[in-house]
DNA sequence: TGTATTTAATGACATAAGTCAAGACGCAGT
DNA sequence: ACTGCGTCTTGACTTATGTCATTAAATACA
């Protein structure tokens, strides 16, 4: 098995604060499970139940809906050291109102609800973890709930030019228009502007 | 102290699923502090630290942003039954962006960062309540920026109709527009046409 | 290398929503 | 009952953004 758990374990250990023993180290190798996603492939489609939460080691992939119309509209979009699931969906098995489809071909690491509950849930770091990330995303999805409704979309593109930089170097437009509920012309005239 | 504490009592026992003990109903008695505030009143202004947490026993409050032209946008509409903070400030203990005001008379129970951690959070349905709450506000948060980002005014507004009903009830329509993100003529004219 | 596919840019036009101003209405406080 | 303030509605106009069609450029891939 080549797949990297050394990412994971760096992850992990940062997020918490704490370290990792070889024993649980070797709870993680045994039950998350390597796996590949080729570009346009699908982890999650709607209506389906997120059986799996995964780490990303390698690669990106996108949430996104498709409204009545046929439009779609993103709502997150991943790489790696991020975790890639419809959290509603995995805690709640209901089934989800999201696809999640990989940009990039992808390697990630991935394990159903059942074994977490049961086997990762315990490490002390893992749970740590968990609550770290939940407390950041409340932040994070504030925050961007905030600009969506009180910012244009030229203001909304300037903020994401400033928090992730690297968004735009690595997704192709249309993806970042969508991702900020801008229409992909719309994107390409206020970046032609915002050259001035 | 007349304070009603049993609908705090009635509410972590609901969400957490566990029975609160005589004793530590006496601990959430001995540290949180009942507190009336008038109409217009501020709970948190912009710039300062988040320093309570309140439960809201009676009345209901906005948290709200004001922008560089002077607009306001509120992001969240609290009622009885709830929490008033700004999150990210009470855990990080940093400059708040928000003003939580009272929107009528309110009575609340509140309480230090300081005293939650060193006595409530020891309280196991306390903080089984805590990860239903945050679990709820995740996907709540996910929901409404997935709105915010995709749908319309008018289709923004439908989903607070079927969602909460009560809100249009309990607060002036200026208010619910720009909870929705419009301007308070555009609301107007949206229940206008919508009565078609 | 050539061809197909995807992605980006642009113009012309349509639609949604914001802005400003005026007036009507209702309610609280005196 | 009067007054004043806050709220809601409406009209006229402006601005932001979406839509559709076309072309150009970039990329994938065979």
């Amino acid at each position: 098995m080549t797949s990297n758990f050394e990412a994971l374990f760096d992850y992990v250990q940062k997020l918490s604060g704490k370290i990792l023993s070889a024993d649980e180290k070797q709870v993680f190798i045994a039950h998350f499970k390597p796996k590949k996603l080729r570009k346009r492939q699908y982890f999650l489609q709607e209506g389906d139940i997120c059986k799996y939460t995964a780490f990303i080691v390698k690669g990106s992939a996108r949430t996104f809906t498709v409204d009545e119309k046929g439009h779609e509209h993103i709502l997150k979009l991943c790489i790696e050291n991020w975790w890639l699931n419809d959290f509603e969906s995995f805690y709640q098995l209901t089934p989800s109102r999201f696809n999640i489809q990989a940009l990039e071909d992808m390697e990630i690491l991935q394990i159903t609800n059942a074994l977490v509950e049961e086997f990762i849930k315990p490490i002390p770091a893992f749970s740590a973890m968990q609550n770290v990330i939940s407390q950041n995303f409340t932040i994070a999805a504030q925050k961007r709930m905030e600009s969506a409704i009180s910012r244009s979309g030229e203001e909304r593109f300037q903020e994401l030019v400033n928090e992730y930089p690297h968004f735009l170097q690595r997704f192709p437009q249309n993806m970042i228009a969508s991702y900020l509920g801008l229409s992909p012309e719309t994107l390409s005239r206020i970046r032609k502007n915002s050259l001035k």
